[in-house]
Parts: C-alpha cells; structure tokens; sequence
DNA sequence: TTGACATATTCCCATATAGGCATGTATTGT
DNA sequence: ACAATACATGCCTATATGGGAATATGTCAA
C-alpha cells in the first residue's frame, strides 16, 4: 500500500508546505485564484489543484462570482489538528520544568532532596 | 516531483494514522517496541519503519537498554504543529459569531493591496 | 560458540502524488 | 457566434511511500 491520499483527511492535507501557505493567505480573507497565483508565485495549474485537495477535506470553501472563483479558509476545518497537537502541551510544559530545574540544580540555587 | 519525504518534516510526519497513535502511545511513558507492537496490534518490522521516522524528525527520542530499545514522544517537536493551527484559532471563533450573525454584506470581497 | 530474543533493514510492489504542459470548461463582452 | 478571461482537469513522469516477507544486526545467556 502506498501512502494515504492527501484528500483522506486534513492531516494529509496540510503535510504540503504550499497548501499551508494557500491556508494562510486565505484566511485572512476570501480571494479568486488569480490572486493567490500573483501572491505565492505559483503556477495556476497547481493553485487549483492544491485548492482542489484543500476543498476535497473542508479546509476551504468556494463561492463563484462571474469568471472568479473565491476561495477562503474554512478555520474550522483546522480544529481536530489544533485539539490533537494540544494533547501534547502538557508534556512539552512538563519538559520544560525539566529543563528549568536541571539550570537551577546546576548553579546550585535550589537544591531539591 | 513526488510527494514530499515523510522524514522532510513534523507535518508529513503525522500525517500517517499509525505514527499518530504511536505517538499518543508513547506520550504517556517510554517503551519498547514490542510494547508498542503489542499494543497497538501492529507488524513489528512497520512499527520499526515508523519509529524511524518519527525518530528521523525529531518526534521520538530512543534509549537504548540491553537488547531493547525503549522509546519516547518529544512532544517539543509537535510544538510548531500546535503553533500553526493556533493562528486560526481567531478565525475559526470568528466564524462561530458569523453563524449568530447572519447579517449579509456581499461586496469588497477582493481588492489588491 | 551457539542459540534465543528484540529490533532494524532490505526487497518487492501497488499506489498516490506534485510539477509541467496541454487542453477543456464556464462566463462575460462585442 | 467569436474572442478573451479565469479556472479546472487530464496526461505523463519521477519519486516516495507503507505493508508483507525475508533477512540482517545487536545483545544477552548458557
């Protein structure tokens, strides 16, 4: 089996540093396509296919208005990566409470035990 | 151009299903890999391939102890992952106002700065 | 050394890209 | 109808899988 289809979910998705950037630049507000192709540098074949992808899993949406298409970043559609990722912010806190004891046994300022 | 490696960064990393259960397995305690195999009821020679990596980025930390090597999440390097979904979060809570407010303006979608 | 145990790596294969290029489609203007 | 504009899709290719099976490597015990 080959590696799971980047329109399986919005994990997938997102692995793709130029849609990342196509997210960012559409959430600040809705834009055609033109204008994503003149802002990130990038050839209008692989805008619509990436918008494709992107609309395929929900994180974006589209609304036509005469030749344009407008595209924007449907926010919502980030949050099961946000929740996930936050699962681990406990952890990371508690590593670095590691660290800052680890500096404070090493100048010895408050030695525990 | 293919897909970019799953090894190039965080983001292709997690991508896969089974990486994310790993690294949810092993954010609780460190373990061997045949915890992990056990566990999560996967081939041993898959699991290895995926700790690689994992491991490869920066997401599993290894030690090794007699002839087993126990594994951990680095939960820092899912840090920039966190960071990235954050900046939508205005957005998505934005739109949750928007579903109250169904009050409709329809132009000025696209103007170039 | 030999054998057993715990992992890691290699090989093969079907699949899914992502980019470049060409072409198709939808909509508007004349 | 015809041309132009704005996107979308199709085709081709090099590449990177991820799973299964087989094999290699590393470590410890007798």
């Amino acid at each position: 089996m080959a590696r799971a289809a980047t329109t399986s979910d919005a994990f997938n998705a997102v692995a793709e540093p130029r849609r990342r950037e196509i997210l960012n630049y559409l959430a600040l507000q809705e834009r055609p396509v033109g204008d994503i192709v003149d802002a990130l540098e990038m050839e209008q074949p692989s805008v619509s296919k990436h918008l494709r992808v992107l609309k395929d899993v929900g994180l974006v949406r589209a609304r036509r208005e005469g030749r344009q298409m407008f595209y924007r970043t449907n926010a919502d559609a980030i949050r099961p990566l946000h929740e996930w990722t936050e699962t681990f912010e406990r952890y990371w806190r508690h590593q670095l409470l590691k660290v800052k004891d680890q500096a404070e046994e090493k100048s010895g300022a408050s030695k525990k035990e």
